[in-house]
DNA sequence: CCTTTGACGCTTG
DNA sequence: ACAAGCGCCAAAG
């Protein structure tokens, strides 16, 4: 089947909607499993044009090194941060453990 | 049309 | 552990 841009992008919404709570998941993992390994700057941009309607959790969404991938000193890091803090996820040290909180697929 | 930019990741040295 | 280089896709200039 011939994977059009549209199918990518909604695989890559479901995939994100899936990410059940007090788990992480990479952008590089997300893609992947939304069938579309190596577009992880496509779900970058498509996090960054949410609707505000959107039900999708942004926040469980981190890069690889287990950081947020916003600036420290800025809301939407503080935001990201709280969030995670408050389904328990531990980031006393700034990085989360992906050995621990990173959600695979079943 | 061509070039830059961006909520990224993997491989090499 | 850290930096540089390349790959990746879509939108904006």
């Amino acid at each position: 089947m011939q994977t059009s841009s549209e199918e990518a992008r909604q695989a890559i919404i479901t995939v994100l909607a899936s990410i059940p709570c007090g788990y992480v998941c990479t952008y590089g993992t997300v893609a992947k499993l939304a069938g579309q390994p190596g577009k992880a700057r496509l779900v970058g941009y498509i996090l960054k044009h949410l609707p505000e309607s959107s039900n999708i959790p942004w926040h469980r969404v981190i890069n690889s090194q287990g950081l947020s991938s916003f600036p420290v000193d800025t809301d939407k890091y503080l935001l990201q941060i709280s969030k995670l803090r408050s389904e328990g996820i531990r980031t006393s040290t700034g990085r989360i453990s992906l050995k621990e909180y990173l959600w695979l697929a079943g």
